[in-house]
DNA sequence: TATGAATGAGACTTCATTCAT
DNA sequence: TATGAATGAAGTCTCATTCAT
């Protein structure tokens, strides 16, 4: 009864792709499994309900699968540079590049994280204490500090000011026109770095 | 039949207040007209439908007051000070200000704001263009610029940066666990003062 | 208790007055209490119900009326000619002379009339059984036919076949561009009085 | 998910008889979903919103059923005739076939044909304009009078009234007690037969 | 008399989920 | 495994009617 069949892996891949697109097109009040299954030329919400215990639970395990795309393109850059400055530039620009890349998944990231109050029922809370949370930016500030390279007073205030800015400015990045979004990445690293100097 | 009688506004009101406090409990997908009435002790959800035209026009008119509250706490505080270095700290601290005197206000904000591609179909969308987003906020960066006090390459970038970031340090300052929010207001004004710093 | 006093009587002249428009106007199914008051700038549903029993009472009464604003039309014209042949032609462009005077009256009864099986609900019957049926038409055939005018081998079939004739005409004389109703009126007399031809 | 299946068609189809036999006995006001629900013992009025999109689509569907049982029926008494005379006592007559055979889908129709004014938010604009309406009858008429048979000064008219007749007559056939159908018919052909006479 | 706020039944519709096949 | 018909709860909204003022 235990794990899972080739088969069955990739419906449920299917099914939460699907619903990411839905997500993104039409934002979440609307994504009901109806929608999804037109999206994705679904047969029948019943094979949503077969694959999955619920609409929580195709909700985290969508929330998994971006939040994981996120975390190793993200990692990939972070690894890459040496010094600490230039792992905050990389985790800023990480997120534009996750835009660029998986705008999809980027839009519905965006729809799920608003929904603060659902996460509890959506069982994300573990989710977001981890991946949705800022604890790998928390410990590259920190570490940044130890290493002489930063001075910051408070890691973790910082660390959320800078993940929601990230955010917000991801959010409305279509009022920048033609949207440079490796511009954007630039400036914000430029910002914080600014605050994170050590005089 | 024309304009609105007092007993009507009252009701009004009660029921604005009451979907505010329905929102900040259960969040924005539960949040029915059952789940308001009986948050407010209505006897049928026919009265909600009596005094607002519907469920959009609800919501417009409780982000309308929310908006309008937090908009004139945050002139109170800004407009006391004199200069731009001092507006801004005004500004961020307005915003624990206002979760501080009203908590529901603010999480019920936290609802509404994430609901990005709800906001066409609730009429949110001039709302969306003025308070919800920062124009207020790019004007005081600019002219403190134009006053040689800041230092800033892009205004609007650096406005969304710092929107996004008291939001979301706002939305997790649970966190925080004895939060003092007169703290945080001080650290996330330093963090931003220093990325305005003229030379 | 029983009787009305003038004020009522205007009241209720004007509730009636303001159904029939609204009935020609939006047709039954739309009809509501509230768009009645809309039409009429009435302040409120109370009002119609405060005069009126209830819905099929309102209703019954703005059958009566119209029906005797037709009723009145039409004995006007018949009893005008002295032949059954003339009273006969008469009767049928007293049809057209009526949505000539009162179309919204007469777009109204179109709506009304639809609902054959609303009638005893509205309390109709009675009226259907008078003044929305052939009794008229019915006697004026027969005292015709007693008359050597006319030669009909079934009076009550021929008044059916006569009424409704002129519904039909009547309802979609829209489609008649630039509708000339005199033309119409003789049209169909021209029909009819070929039928009712004594040999 | 596209075309139908063989079960999806007769429940569709066992909910539109349904719905005739639920208009037929209480008229169209009264025919709700539930109604419908409780002359066919459906559990619920979910299973109706399942199989038609919406109300206006379930009363196009039965308007078609309708329609096309009586046009086959009329077709098929018509085209046994030779002479256009023949042609229009077989029109006349099939309508009281109709109505002897379906009473209930007759008695329907009448609900129906009286919302003029609903018929564009049915979407029975067509409808009305091909079956609902007298082409077929006006061509009728019109090619009788090109063959000699006919002298008529204004066919369309004559349709509208021929057809305005029969309903009328059907519609209040129960007034004739032991309502001889075949009699009725042959009446009404007489009556139309003169009408028609040429010289 | 008149007002208009309130009520509660009932309308249509959407939805996640179940279940026989 | 997959299908898709069916279910029933819940949602928003409309309406005639009631009632205190």
């Amino acid at each position: 009864m235990r794990g899972r069949t080739f088969t069955q892996d990739a419906r449920r891949t299917q099914i939460v792709e699907a619903t990411i697109e839905t997500l993104a097109e039409i934002g979440y009040t609307k994504t009901s499994f109806t929608a999804i299954c037109r999206h994705a030329n679904l047969s029948s919400t019943g094979l949503i309900s077969y694959h999955f215990a619920g609409k929580p639970q195709l909700l985290r395990e969508v929330t998994r699968t971006i939040l994981e795309k996120a975390g190793t393109l993200r990692t990939g850059h972070v690894e890459q540079e040496t010094t600490y400055r230039g792992k905050l530039g990389a985790y800023i620009s990480s997120h534009f590049d996750f835009m660029a890349r998986y705008p999809a998944h980027a839009r519905a990231l965006t729809e799920i994280a608003g929904l603060v109050r659902e996460r509890p029922a959506l069982g994300l809370d573990d989710v977001a204490r981890s991946a949705l949370s800022v604890e790998t930016l928390v410990v590259l500030l920190e570490e940044g500090c130890r290493a002489g390279e930063f001075r910051i007073p408070d890691p973790p205030v910082l660390a959320l000011a800078v993940q929601g800015a990230l955010d917000n400015v991801v959010r409305h990045h279509e009022l920048f026109a033609v949207a440079d979004l490796g511009r954007l990445a630039r400036e914000l690293t430029d910002i914080f770095t600014r605050c994170t100097l050590a005089p």
